[in-house]
DNA sequence: CAAAATGGTTAGCTAAGGTAACTATATTCT
DNA sequence: AGAATATAGTTACCTTAGCTAACCATTTTG
């Protein structure tokens, strides 16, 4: 076996325990990870349409439809009209402000031990390999 | 944003994009990914229970049923009953394993292409970190 | 040998998407 | 300017890749 399918195959077996243990974490938060992904992006990059949250994620307008308004009925973001009256901006309200810094810092322990026996370095190489990948795939 | 979090950023940024990929080049032999793991589990590391399959692939002993069901009826792999009358192992078949090395070599260009621009060292220090946290999380 | 454990299946559920077809607003092109 | 085209978002319905609960059939254990 190569590397390369080597490195595919650890891909993919990390996926399901890790997504399970997240959405375990979240379940006090009434969320799955996939909602956590869009309250991050909000966090991190600012409030988005609905087509850049789309663009951003790799994932179809209807599905972001869905994640939004499950957020929104949380109370967790709300929609604005944007000047070009199509759009929807969606941003963190105040409690989901809140909630986010919440639920990052009870993540922080279960990541930290997921981290445990590698570098600061290799995580760093890790990223960037993951990042490199998916320029590649999306060129 | 620490590396920590934005290790895993990456980690499931890159997960939808790569597996539709994975999914178009599979097209062609009526394939999920799902279904090419069990086949190239069964390449790399012969035959197997359904149980020994769902421990390997961390996931249900009902979803291995459907996805072998569904690579019999394809013809790809075979089951054989153990000496415990309870178990089926699961093989593959003549035209199982022809099809498996003529699948790797259909996929190697597209993973050869995602991989440009990394160093094998890189490669293997990110699939270390891969296999270090699964190891973490089931831990 | 009865009770508990293990391997596998069936039935029905869920998370996290996707496509097709539509409305409403904006943009472009003659 | 007005018609055609493009873009943002939604609705309805479909799919992949899982899951749990409940159930047989064997095997192991007390």
């Amino acid at each position: 076996m190569t590397n390369e399918q080597e490195f595919f195959n650890e891909y993919r077996l990390m996926y399901r325990p890790f997504t399970n243990q997240i959405n375990l974490q979240l379940e006090k938060y009434q969320l799955y990870s996939s909602q956590w992904g869009v309250l991050r992006l909000l966090t991190d990059r600012g409030p988005h349409s609905l087509v850049e949250i789309a663009n951003f994620m790799y994932i179809e307008k209807p599905s972001v439809t869905r994640l939004v308004q499950k957020l929104v009925e949380i109370g967790y973001v709300e929609t604005v009209a944007g000047k070009d009256k199509r759009e929807k901006l969606v941003q963190l309200t105040e409690q989901g402000e809140h909630i986010v810094q919440e639920i990052q810092a009870y993540l922080k322990p279960f990541l930290e031990n997921a981290l445990e026996g590698v570098t600061e370095q290799d995580i760093d190489i890790a990223t960037q390999v993951l990042a490199k990948i998916r320029a590649n795939i999306k060129k």
